[in-house]
DNA sequence: ATGGCAATAGTTACCGCTAACTGTAACGGC
DNA sequence: GCCGTTACAGTTAGCGGTAACTATTGCCAT
């Protein structure tokens, strides 16, 4: 099969050590026995077996990362940036997807504890712990991304969402919209954070959300192409008074909020201005292009690969870092006037 | 840390090996016996050691997967429907990102290689066979996807181009187009393939591509944002006779298309009707809703995972299996007339 | 009784590599 | 001439599992 350390020894009549010492840089290796070495294991294309490095070292040079959706733009370019900064130091990187179910997600995590990854990273679409405790159990460093659970004291990395919502409805509210309702998601820390900095800023604006002005989506964020936000919209538009300006949760359902509105014969942003969260790729060229607040996935990604590597440099557990990253607005017509 | 089975079995007074008998389901084992082992693991929440157990299977039960762009839909599908598949085998997804350049390229494949994946799946960047042969020598089974290399008889998963390209141009003539152009990818088998479809299907209404309707994008096909697409199209555009259709490359292409378009003050599809491929998400909802060919990207990825379990099942190499895909397509208002 | 077999558990060796230690030779200082 | 040092290479043991074989029962047919 592969070509192993002692087929090399072996051809140059050295011991395995003595190789494997070639292989790790190891000083006491005179340079002739040296090159010899380098040599022959060009010659074989030799490749070091990372199964049996890893059972004597203990490190697998790998990083796990969990998220709830691959298909979502917004933690495809955090997988990205993380290969991306993490191939540089050898590592490589486990993707696993929990299609936002937290039984599979639990699964997935014990996967990962299987195969010994370095780092756990994970956007959990879990309200549980129970999974967090596990991989504390095994003495498994990990990171929460873009989604915190309440009462787990771990490394996190996302955006600041309360930053978000306030950013989104100061910009409505500067734009002339009186009466700013919004398109919440589900039931977890970001979507709360949004809810919040959307009220707070109502508040400071001495503003309050009309009854019916906070509607819901579904479960799912309608990342799935469903309708959620086209569906809330219709009910926000059904409201009397209606609103002037809308604060959606996330991208796709202003995509479908645009639409109920466009359909109902209204004029975005002049009747109803509508600003989304995740600035997702192509906003430019939609039917009315889309305001959007940048969560800076990549930023997000690249720190949890810097945090990452720098746990596994350190033996000791690190306190754990908690960064929130300032969200940025990019204004386009859907709000602009 | 972790526990072993060593710990099971010395808390039990059993040896390693009828604990491991256990893991793996073995028969001889007494009911009793193999109760009190599977409660004694709960009890621990033992997770078997993948490094130790590849080190003497040989199996790793880690697929690979390289993609030249993670953030491109297309590949992050593929992705998705691997992972969605595999993972009821038990298998895992190392996922790898070659940025388009195949020297990264390469590099990743060692890595997958040094990792013993069971199966690398690669959409290649590369036009030499160097990694592929370099694979081959490892006796590591391996799956192209998306892209063919020319002289590599390999497993091979993708759309069939040609009829892509056949499909597009087919509908732009009978939309009424009289004189076709090509906004065309860089020099790899989708782009020759679809190109190759094109002229085909003009050949066959007795059509030929006119002087200059035929035009290169760079390299990268415009997804990281640039403006290939647009840039083309402009010099279609500066074009006498103008042409009054374009079958576009690939979406992202036909976005920058669509708006030197309508920079120009031209009409879409009246003036001038546009056909991408990719069919994008949100293609629905664009300034102009664009046609696309759908290249079942869904599909590819399930049957390459299929494939690859398949492999791993068999001891005996397989004769390599190809696999074309038909392509669908989607109409939309840029080319409905 | 006795050989044979089913049922169950254990022994041994090894997968490919590395950590930690143990040689061994040559050299130089005092 | 002795010892310490330097420079290099090798030995030993073990990481946590598994494959393949061996051992120990007890029971039944002969």
């Amino acid at each position: 099969m592969a070509t192993r350390l002692k087929d090399i020894a072996q051809d140059l009549g050295l011991s395995v050590v003595t190789v494997s010492k070639v292989l790790r840089n190891h000083p006491d290796i005179a340079d002739n026995t040296r090159q010899r070495v380098l040599k022959r294991m060009q010659e074989l294309n030799y490749q070091p077996n990372m199964a049996a490095r890893s059972l004597v070292t203990g490190r697998t040079m790998t990083l796990g990362l969990v998220v709830p959706d691959l298909l979502h733009p917004f933690f495809a370019v955090i997988a990205n940036a993380i290969t991306t900064e993490i191939r540089k130091k050898g590592y490589s990187l486990l993707i696993a997807s929990s299609e936002e179910e937290p039984e599979l997600e639990a699964q997935e995590i014990r996967e990962m504890l299987a195969r010994r990854v370095d780092v756990i990273m994970v956007a959990s679409a879990q309200w549980s712990l129970e999974s967090f405790r596990q991989i504390e159990e095994q003495k498994v460093p990990y990171i929460l991304l873009d989604r915190r659970l309440p009462g787990l004291e771990a490394n996190y990395i996302g955006v600041d969402d309360e930053a978000v919502g306030a950013l989104a409805t100061e910009h409505l509210i500067e734009q002339g919209c009186r009466s700013v309702a919004h398109i919440r998601g589900p039931e977890v820390s970001t979507a709360l954070g949004r809810l919040e900095g959307y009220r707070r800023t109502l508040a400071s604006y001495n503003l309050t959300p009309l009854p019916g002005h906070i509607v819901s989506l579904g479960a799912s964020g309608d990342h799935r192409g469903e309708d959620g936000g086209y569906q809330a919209a219709k009910r926000l538009l059904a409201i009397d008074p209606r609103p002037d300006g809308i604060f959606c949760f996330n991208d796709p359902s202003a995509l479908g909020a645009m639409r109920a509105i466009l359909d109902a014969g209204l004029r975005i942003p002049e009747d109803i201005a509508v600003v989304g969260c995740g600035n997702l790729p192509y906003s430019d060229f939609l039917r009315v292009p889309l305001s959007s607040v940048d969560q800076g996935s990549e930023s997000i990604g690249k720190q949890a690969a810097e945090l990452a590597l720098q746990i596994t440099r350190r033996k000791s557990p690190l306190p754990p870092r908690v960064e929130l990253l300032l969200p940025r607005l990019v204004v386009r017509a859907s709000s602009r006037r």
